[in-house]
DNA sequence: CAGCATCCGTGAAGATACTG
DNA sequence: CAGTATCTTCACGGATGCTG
């Protein structure tokens, strides 16, 4: 449940503004292109270096990775580890916090699995007719 | 977990592009701006009208607000109902598949509630020194 | 290797006005 | 009431080039 307060003469659930909405917040910032493959990838492969994590993503441009990457550890969702040498080494890891997304993040994923095909169905179905 | 599939010789697990992941299209649709919230707000209430919707959100603008259900029934997660009278009425409700989404969605919901102060502290750390 | 700086195109979304 | 139409803005993200 989003943060709701019942206002209006009808008893009916109204939320919050963006700004002060953590669910909001939240997804907006996993919804956007990128976050939540990179948070995967992490999950699946462990600790990684930036271009073991671009390869494995692939059409992922090396500026939106960066990007991503640091709004993530920004959020405390991956820990990034520089070390000190030449060539540079950077380790990226996930955070106990995006370690504990993964749970309802993997039960989001397996709707998505289950309901992919009427989904597709009901877009198509929607698009030739109305 | 993601569509994944090992390629290379480092056993690297790496994902499928966008077109073809479901995951990574369901989420990019949820995340953004307002699905999740008049989903959010259809649960809440049950069945509404479009003005309902558009006085308990409060913030969205009459056109997103369309084009926000417009997606969501071509999506199959809303229904649609239009009475034929004047001034005319629209109902609009959650459908069984949107219902279910509804518990990964809490589950979630719960890790944003629970780790919301951890990601606002650690905005606030970054950004005073990074 | 792991980035940052810069420029730029595009689509998402807001504001406003109008209508069956 | 429940939209549609139009215009405009702006941030997301892509492409490219450079660097410690």
């Amino acid at each position: 449940m989003l943060i709701g307060s019942t206002i209006d003469s009808k008893k009916m659930k109204t939320f919050l503004p963006v700004g002060t909405c953590p669910i909001r917040d939240i997804l907006s910032r996993l919804g956007d292109k990128w976050s939540l493959l990179v948070l995967v990838t992490l999950k699946a492969n462990g600790t990684m270096r930036f271009s073991d994590i671009h390869k494995s993503i692939g059409d992922i441009s090396q500026r939106m990775l960066t990007v991503t990457l640091r709004s993530l550890e920004a959020d405390g969702l991956v820990n990034r580890k520089v070390y000190p040498e030449v060539p540079p080494r950077v380790e990226y890891s996930l955070t106990p916090s995006a370690d504990e997304l993964m749970l309802p993040l993997h039960s989001l994923v397996e709707w998505a699995m289950k309901n992919m095909q009427d989904i597709v169905s009901s877009r198509e179905l929607y698009k030739n007719k109305g």
